[in-house]
DNA sequence: CATCTAATTAGATATTAATCAAATTGGATG
DNA sequence: CATCCAATTTGATTAATATCTAATTAGATG
């Protein structure tokens, strides 16, 4: 994830309305009215706020009739919020570039001869080079499902749910509402 | 969490220079000097930015003579950044041990028509769920005066410091200097 | 068309905060 | 004791931002 979409997300919850707002969207959705009601403040500050919160892409709305229902886009949230655990991680992959032959090795290593994995590996290096080459199996641009991309990791090995949270966290793979894209390769933290 | 720890931990990272700071330690201690020559800042400036970042409990230190070494607290790190993902999400497990019917029952049995308690429940149950039911009138997040609660509380039964009592001591709100403050519902002592 | 209501924009004010130069602290060393 | 060096504190400047009132927009309804 980019620097800056990080520190503009931190920024939008670095203010203590703001995470009243949040606390209580989580609840459920809420007007504006019944926003600035429940927090003692006037309709334009819950604007203002608002608009920062959806800057990041926090906010889904609900129009109805002349009233906006709003309510939190989880997916962002915890995407958001995870992506300060694995700043640093992708800078010092760097300069970890691997040889052909040396990703060759690992591959061979770990894969069985019908295309299965023995294990994922443990070592964080093998472990991001067999898995871009999991991801270059799906295609570039097209939108899965949940249960697409479940059913395609699970041919390669039985804890498909360890794999797709790997995925994710090393930036092969973006996740929004469920629906599962592939990554650019110049985002993934590797190579 | 105490909602002000949450914001002040994003506040913390809602700076490019602080996430940049991040980054560079999760790859591993450094002195302030090497980070200020990293970013191209001024010592002063880091000393700024550490001290925003200790505040929060993110940084470990480690003298060796002169020089002092930074890095990262991770356990901090996550739990704070996942601390957000769960604000609000167990408000609703609270009911849990009560069914819906029982709790309406107590809340009509003890409450008067003009919304006034006919008395404090002595039994525990019935008065978790009617100190439940009073907290929900207060704004999540917001920081009451003694004075405030005492005029709130008030409107329910003339015995108001008992009340304002039993919500502390039943971790419904939090106390200090006078101030009090509602707790997330997931420290309620319900049950 | 006239009116109502919720949301937004505009503009003003007060507060917070990021950065640096200059001065200071405080341990380490000769 | 004198000196060095990294870190910190102080004080100033500049930029951002949280909140409000008043005015405006925009959809819905009679």
């Amino acid at each position: 994830m980019q620097l800056n979409r990080i520190v503009e997300f931190h920024k939008a919850l670095g203010d203590l309305t703001r995470i009243r707002i949040i606390a209580l969207l989580q609840q459920g959705p809420l007007h504006g009215q019944a926003i600035a009601g429940k927090l003692s403040l006037k309709p334009p500050t819950i604007t203002h706020h608002m608009t920062k919160l959806r800057e990041v892409g926090l906010i889904k709305e609900r129009r109805d009739k002349n009233t906006i229902y709003f309510s939190l886009n989880q997916d962002v949230l915890e995407s958001c919020a995870n992506a300060i655990l694995t700043l640093g991680k992708e800078a010092k992959n760097m300069e970890m570039s691997v040889t052909e032959a040396e990703r060759a090795a690992i591959l061979s290593n770990f894969y069985t001869a019908d295309g299965t994995l023995k294990n994922i590996p443990a070592q964080r290096k093998k472990r991001l080079v067999v898995l871009s080459h999991i991801v270059k199996g799906l295609a570039f641009g097209k939108v899965y499902t949940e249960k697409e991309i479940s059913e395609y990791l699970r041919k390669f090995h039985p804890d498909y749910a360890t794999l797709r949270r790997e995925l994710i966290i090393h930036q092969f793979m973006y996740r929004k509402n469920s629906q599962y894209e592939m990554n650019p390769p110049e985002l993934w933290s590797f190579q």
